[in-house]
DNA sequence: TCTGGGGTCCTAGGACCC
DNA sequence: TCTGGGGTCCTAGGACCC
């Protein structure tokens, strides 16, 4: 068995935790510069807020039904997702963190009333972490997905949900609209209709054949999932990333260079960070920016450039350095940037790397100290406390309106109580 | 006025090898 | 008239996930 543990409405729930007064209203919480809803409590879902609706088509209904709004906060939400991470880790052997909001459980060889097991659980998480949590049980992960978006739908069920007898699995897959599937995305939609395809045991009864041919692969290893067959691997170990993107939409279009230059290097910065972290270098990096795509008036334009580096690096200030070089380059006057946006490519693990034979040594020796002497200051105070001059503030101009604090990574944001 | 961010895997087709 | 056979590697684009 196989259990996935989901954390009902995640960054609202989390919003939740230190303002227990919006239990029981409606709250939602936008992306990064306050562009879309992202997430939404029960009430927000009621009133017929959409997932990824622009919240400005929605500020009325909002604003109207005093609905709570905030920004999002990563690192309040990080912070929870590993207090929960915590939790799951004393029930099962392995866990396989998904995303920020769901983990799986590896169960295989383990037996117990799993029914009672994953209630438990979701009790559990809920008195220990503030943070409801739906726990599904079945013999595929994806059958353990519908299992846990069973608990959500049906309150009776307590946060547990076993699913594995045929009769069950049959009965459940015959009401699951097909396209709420794990692994059945928006573009497979209209050919799933025009074969007639509309719930997940539909879908388990098409041939073999048909499958593998319409759907490739991926299809298939759903359809043999759907089956009760596990096919898709449960990986509790996480590989370093092969790509690493640092990209923001601002608040305010950006014309002048100075200020696209502090932008696009303060992503490099960051991403360098992120490649340092998983001790990897990277042999290529991508600049992009681009102008407001919904700005039909505008001239518009998304410019790219790729540097390939003779040598794969994870120094700061050859990345920040090229960074800013091809922004330079890529940056045309007359347009108003409204995102840009840096990509390391081409990753490779510092232990697999093999110098050049021509690589000038006790210069990078000099470049290495550098870079963790900088790691280490902003370990001890903050990845704002040392920045290259290029990169102004550090900061990204984003909208953030309606940000809660910090309540569990800084120590100025601690909730105070006082008794009376 | 206002529209997110960060990933992975698979496949087809082209370039290249002997 | 007519043009082999068997591979590998790389890339772009599509589809999917949260």
């Amino acid at each position: 068995m196989f259990a996935l543990a989901d954390c009902n409405n995640f960054f609202a729930s989390c919003e939740r935790v230190f303002r227990p007064e919006l239990n029981g209203k409606p709250v939602i919480v936008l992306s990064n510069n306050d562009g879309c809803v992202v997430a939404r409590s029960n009430e927000a879902k009621a009133l017929g807020i959409q997932m990824g609706v622009p919240f400005f088509k929605v500020r009325p209904l909002v604003e109207r039904c005093g609905v709570a709004v905030f920004s999002s906060n990563f690192a309040l939400y990080g912070d929870m997702s590993h207090r929960v991470q915590e939790v799951l880790s004393h029930y099962a052997p392995a866990v396989e963190v998904y995303s920020i909001d769901e983990c799986f459980l590896d169960l295989r060889g383990l037996e117990a009333d799993w029914d009672a097991y994953a209630k438990a659980l979701s009790r559990r998480c809920r008195r220990l972490t503030a943070i409801p949590l739906s726990v599904g049980v079945a013999p595929t992960k994806t059958l353990a997905k519908i299992a846990s978006k069973l608990c959500k739908h049906y309150p009776k069920l307590q946060g547990g949900c076993y699913l594995h007898r045929p009769q069950d699995i049959e009965k459940v897959l015959r009401a699951f609209p097909v396209e709420d599937v794990w692994g059945i995305g928006r573009r497979s939609v209209p050919k799933l209709a025009d074969m007639h395809v509309r719930t997940a045991w539909e879908y388990a009864q098409l041939p073999e054949t048909t499958v593998r041919k319409i759907f490739a692969l991926p299809g298939f290893h759903t359809w043999k999932e759907l089956r009760g067959i596990p096919c898709i691997e449960f990986e509790d170990w996480a590989e370093p990333k092969q790509s690493i993107c640092m990209s923001r939409s601002f608040a305010h279009e950006i014309r002048e260079l100075p200020e696209l230059l502090e932008q696009v290097t303060s992503f490099a910065g960051r991403a360098v960070e992120k490649l340092r972290n998983q001790a990897s270098l990277a042999g290529e990096m991508m600049v992009f920016a681009l102008t407001n795509r919904f700005k039909d008036d505008q001239a518009q334009s998304f410019d790219s450039q790729l540097l390939t580096f003779p040598e794969a690096t994870n120094d700061y200030r050859t990345l920040v350095t090229a960074a800013a070089r091809m922004a330079r380059s890529l940056r045309r006057p007359g347009y108003a940037y409204k995102k840009a946006g840096v990509v390391l490519r081409g990753i490779e693990q510092v232990a697999d790397h093999v110098p050049s034979l021509f690589r000038d040594v006790s210069a990078a020796e000099k470049d290495g100290r550098l870079s963790r002497t900088i790691d280490q200051i902003h370990q001890s105070f903050g990845g704002e406390s040392l920045l290259f001059g290029i990169q102004g503030d550090g900061r990204f101009h984003m909208a953030q309106e309606h940000k809660s604090p910090h309540y569990t990574t800084l120590w100025a944001d601690i909730p105070h109580a006082s008794v009376k």
